[in-house]
DNA sequence: CCCTTGACTATCT
DNA sequence: GAGATAGCCAAGG
């Protein structure tokens, strides 16, 4: 799908709306799931350019790891909405819930599927 | 145009 | 597992 700056919005924005709570979801995997592969870098870009208000939180790295310096403000919001959700941080990596602590991270599936 | 900048990623060491 | 590296690609200067 080629790139359409309005397009590319509607489709993050309700890929990102989709987000269950207490799930996540990497860029990359909502730029592809949209129709946008490789577009993981515009994901947050589309994000912000949303009027209502989305469920950005619930967007993190494919490591698992939040996309912000750990000490910033941001991080620490991130943080806690997501463990206010039930999400776990295992040594800063975020860990879904439903899952019991001893999960091998590398293993563990996306907490929303395509 | 050319260059730099990211809320990114996969793949090596 | 932590860095480094090389791709990625739209935006903005």
């Amino acid at each position: 799908m080629s790139y359409n700056r309005e397009k590319f919005d509607q489709a993050i924005w309700k890929t990102v709306s989709g987000i269950k709570k207490g799930r996540v979801m990497s860029y990359g995997t909502v730029a592809r799931v949209s129709g946008f592969p490789r577009h993981a870098r515009m994901v947050s870009r589309a994000m912000g350019r949303s009027v209502e208000p989305l469920p950005w939180y619930r967007v993190v790295r494919s490591n698992h790891t939040l996309a912000f310096e750990v000490d910033s403000e941001t991080y620490r919001k991130q943080r806690r909405l997501l463990e206010e959700e039930g999400v776990k941080f295992i040594k800063g990596k975020v860990t879904p819930v439903e899952l019991k602590d001893e999960v091998d991270l590398d293993k563990l599936l996306w907490g929303t599927e395509v």
